[in-house]
Formats: structure tokens, sequence, C-alpha cells
DNA sequence: AACATAAGAATCGTTGAACAATTCGACAAG
DNA sequence: CTTGTCGAATTGTTCAACGATTCTTATGTT
């Protein structure tokens, strides 16, 4: 019966999992993530309250959470606009990934931790044969959430969740995302075995080397 | 006059930088700061929303704001309570702080930053001398938020600042905040030299240590 | 006396309307 | 072509109201 009681607990954060402007921003997030609000769009107050059935007041708390995960840019007196990043924005990005995902790899991995990421690393090959590069892309995404996770630290995690959904808005002004995705299967499948050999320093330099190129790659196609 | 035209642009950020929302988040943010609103204790939208002034629903946009940083914990239908971090939450902290500080002094110094380091160590040992234990503290602060700057990243530099003030939420309940900081000003100052003399992967050792100790020394002395 | 239950008060969550403040485009004047 | 002015549209903020939820207190039962 302890366990049980102890397993409730795990749920318990959960609980208090609900209130309109919460849900109205999950929704909202969605919708960015998945390119419905383009970059740049300004989302009028009138028309999405209107269209989800939610008062301005509601909507605006949407918004501040929204704001602070930097997927909106609040402008005063002249609404919230879906954020469009700056070239800098993407430089500042691969500085933090090479700060948490480099300490990821030095840490070495965890035996649980290292499944996860052998799995989005089949994933993503899976994917790529069958030439869905929407799917390899969530694939490397779950990729590098799985390596920093090595870090075993919920902020870590948080702010690694929060700065993937800020890139995602960056392949959304890309002009052809899929063929950024397709050198990093195996780049990833190459990251992964250098983990597994347990040569913490090896897959560090790899890694830094890896995130070089990705961000030269990144900048060259992107046209803010 | 296009130089002028592109200086202001740098100024463009300021602009928008005022609202009632934000403001009031400013004076909640500091007065937590401060310890005038204790950790645990509750905000009551009425009581608050008389005293500042403004309505209660943009409290309610200031509160979400706060609630982001983690300085507020908001339960459904209970009400925002400033956050008592758990000794779990001291744990992952420390995670955070041996990542951001530990890539920092492993980057090695670039000398302006370098200076804005020297300065902090300076001002710890000057209050330290006048037992001035309060200015201890925040000349610490400065220190170490000087030492994450080295990153070179405005959004590592802002989640140092968060990770800050959460920290600031546990000095408040603890006893004698004053002592934990004393054996600090000596091994800034020794950080400090090690930086100088360019051996990052010394300084990065003698980081690890230093942060472990704090960390040991904190979780004694903390009781939640 | 201990405990469960139920009524009542207090507070939060959300809405809708209202008005002031600000932005932006259009158009007229210099 | 630049500058000033007007007006429509949108945001910023407040206020009042009501249902929903939590907390408190009183009541009654064993």
């Amino acid at each position: 019966m302890d366990n049980v009681v102890a397993d409730l607990a795990q749920d318990r954060p959960r609980l208090g999992r609900s209130s309109t402007a919460e849900r109205v921003a999950d929704i909202l997030r969605d919708r960015i993530s998945e390119g419905f609000f383009r970059p740049g769009q300004r989302l009028s107050e009138e028309s999405i309250s209107e269209g989800l059935g939610v008062s301005r007041n509601t909507l605006r708390e949407a918004f501040r959470l929204l704001g602070h995960e930097r997927l909106l840019d609040h402008k005063l007196n002249r609404g919230v606009f879906v954020r469009l990043p700056s070239a800098e924005d993407v430089a500042d990005l691969y500085r933090v990934r090479r700060v948490l995902e480099g300490a990821a790899v030095r840490r070495g991995p965890a035996p649980e931790a290292l499944a996860v990421i052998k799995e989005a690393v089949l994933d993503a090959e899976r994917a790529a044969e069958q030439d869905d590069w929407q799917g390899v892309g969530t694939a490397n995404i779950r990729f590098h959430q799985a390596l920093v996770s090595l870090n075993e630290s919920p902020r870590i995690d948080e702010a690694m969740r929060q700065l993937l959904a800020e890139l995602r808005l960056v392949f959304h002004v890309m002009e052809n995302p899929r063929a950024f995705h397709e050198p990093f299967v195996d780049r990833n499948r190459t990251l992964l075995g250098l983990l597994e050999s347990g040569r913490p320093g090896k897959a560090a330099a790899y890694l830094d080397d890896y995130l070089d190129h990705a961000e030269r790659l990144l900048i060259e196609a992107y046209t803010p």
C-alpha cells in the first residue's frame, strides 16, 4: 500500500495542472511549434480570444507565459508577435547548446538514459529511409533532448526544451529544413558510438565539431 | 547620419520597456529578493492589488511573470506563494551552477570580463573587513555572475540571474546566512588567481571542489 | 473526547464591458 | 517631399460580477 501512495505522489504535480490560461498557452505553443502561426506574424487579441472562446484577459495571461518562453514577442501597445529569431539569436542558441550538451557528454552516459538516446538514433534512421524528413527532425530533437538529460537536472531539461522550441522557429523560416537535417542522422549514430565506448573526451570533441557544423549550415541557409 | 540611426537602434529595446504589469513584477521581485516577502508566504491578490493601486487583472499578469522565474508558486484556486525551494531544488541549482560556471572557466577569461571579476573579489574583501556580510553576499553574487558572463551568452547570463535570485530564496530561510558566505571570500580570490594564471583545467577542478563545498554547507544549514 | 460532516465565509478563476492610451495609415498643408 | 493632423483600430487597464474551489467553523454522531 505504501508503494501505491509513493507512486501516486509522482502524479501530484499534474493535479494542479489545469487553468484556462495554461491550456490556452498549450494550444498556442503547439500551433506555433507546428508552424500554423508563422514567425513574425501578429496574434490579434480580439480574433484569437473569440476563436478560442476565452476572454481577452485570459488570453493575455497565456501570452505572458509564452512570452517568457521566448516564443512570443510582446511589444507594448502594438501587440504580440510570433518570435522571429535573429542571426545573433541563432548564434547564442548554439552557444548554450555547446555548454549544455558538452557538459552532458563529458559527464558520461547512465545506462537507462543511453537506451533513450539509442532509440532516438534508430527512429531517425528509420524515418530517413522513408524520406520522412519531418520524422527525422523530431527524432533528432528527441536525440538531443535525451543527450542533455544526462546532466540529470530538471532545470537543464526544461531549459533545453525551451531552447529547442525556439530553434524550431528558425526552421520554420528556412527554405528547405529537410536537407538541413540529413547529414546529422549519421553523426548522431557516430556520437552514440563514442558515448558507448566510454571516451568522454573524444565524444565532447566530436560534439563540438558537430555543433559548429550545424550552426554554420543553419546560419547560411537562414534568411531572417 | 547613418551612424546616428545605427546607434539609436541599440536603444530600441528600451522603448517598449514599461507596462504596469512589468513594473509591478519589478517591485514584487525586489521585495522578494530583499526578504520583505518571506518564502512560503501567501500573496493575496486583493490586498496587494489594493496596496499597489492596480487592478487584480494587472497584478495577475505580474504574478505569471514571476511564476515563470520560479520566484512564485502558483497553486490553482489557492493563490500564489513565495517559492520555498526544497532540498532537491538546492541540489539541482548546484548542478546547473556546475555546468554554467564550469563551462565559463574552461573557456578561459577575456580581458575586460576579468576586470569585472577582480572588482567583485575586491568588493567582497573590503566588505568582509568591515563585517558587512550583506555586502559580502552581494559581492559574491556579482562574482559568480561575472564568472558566468565569460560564456558571452545573453541567454546564459539571464539563466544565471534567475538561478541566483532563486538561490537567494534559500538564504532567506537560513538561520545565519552571514557565516555561510565567509569562507568563500578567500576561495574567490584563489579562483581568480587560477584564472589569471591561464590554467583552465586547474581552475575548473578548483571550482568543482568549491561548489561541492558550498552545496554541502548549504544543505546542512538549510531547514526547509 | 474524537471524528466525520455540513454549512458558511473567503478567495480564486474567468468573463464581459467600458474607457483611456497608443499606434498607424491617410490625407491635407506647408 | 516633409510635416502636422485626424480618425479608425488595437492594446492597456480597470471594474464589477458570478461560479468554482478551498478553508474555516460549527454541528452532530459514535
